[in-house]
DNA sequence: TGGCTAGTGTTGGTCACACCAACATTGGCG
DNA sequence: CGCCAATGTTGGTGTGACCAACACTAGCCA
């Protein structure tokens, strides 16, 4: 009943920002099931995938300020899921470790967000939700440019 | 060069949120050269289009949340770009108007929106363009129901 | 060798957006 | 009439994305 207005929602900008929202709902409430963030996943991930990171590698990679992953490793090393151990090599340089325990949390986060993907997505058929993913990986690319 | 965590950029629920972060940006600095931001726009929409509304009424044909709709009409009635008079049948309602100001304000946000999608679609053929929005429009329905 | 520059970790802020709880007030309905 | 729903408002929370400044280190190059 309530309508909202033509100019937002034929505009893409209107549509992607918005399904963003329920996107982050969808993500939140399943980390913090787990007692996770975004953050945390981006940050197990990219050490599971990479291995051992220096914080500002870590950053560049998940798209993290820097600044933003100091306050991030330190909740996931008080949670046992990373070490931060200086680089013996390079004097101020740390160096953030998966641990076990990380590893464990990273693969229920996993079960977390495929279980995301269904609830947002919906019943679109398996089809369209690769061309969905294919369009959006594509204009995604194109503000990834380095 | 600095890679990104496969598990992050393979999930839809990745790609919405940082397109969207993109998105946001653009949005943000089209709103900014014009002295306004993202709520200022949605209220100056849904008043043209459905004309003068309660704030209650307006948070929800934009998706805003009451208390945040009496912050930004506030700062709308100090730009001239709305007036809040008190409605004489409704004791506590207010209602909202649009002014001539406001009218072209919109017009000019408008504008800002339409360079807004091309820089954000980029090259993205008018096909592709298409199906994207239609994609969008869909899923987005379905987490909108009423 | 000395000195500058780039990179690193850290602190401490800002901003937009979304949302929640509480409160006083008011209208309308049973 | 009395209760419930709706309204406007205040004040607070959280995430994510930034920015500026600082101290320190490494590496380069003149």
């Amino acid at each position: 009943m309530e309508e909202i207005p033509e100019r937002l929602t034929e505009r893409p900008s209107w549509l992607i920002t918005q399904l963003a929202v329920h996107a982050r709902k969808l993500v939140f409430d399943g980390f913090t099931s787990v007692g996770a963030r975004g953050y945390h996943y981006r940050i197990l991930a990219a050490l599971h995938e990479y291995g051992p990171a220096s914080q500002a590698e870590l950053g560049r990679r998940c798209r993290i300020d820097r600044s933003d992953v100091v306050a991030a490793v330190n909740e996931l090393v008080a949670q046992g899921f990373v070490d931060r151990t200086p680089d013996p090599d390079h004097g101020r340089r740390n160096k953030v470790t998966l641990t076990g325990a990380g590893a464990r949390q990273l693969r229920r986060m996993d079960k977390v967000l495929d279980q995301v993907q269904d609830d947002l997505l919906g019943p679109l058929p398996a089809e369209d939700r690769q061309t969905l993913t294919r369009l959006l990986t594509h204009v995604l690319a194109r503000h990834e440019p380095r």
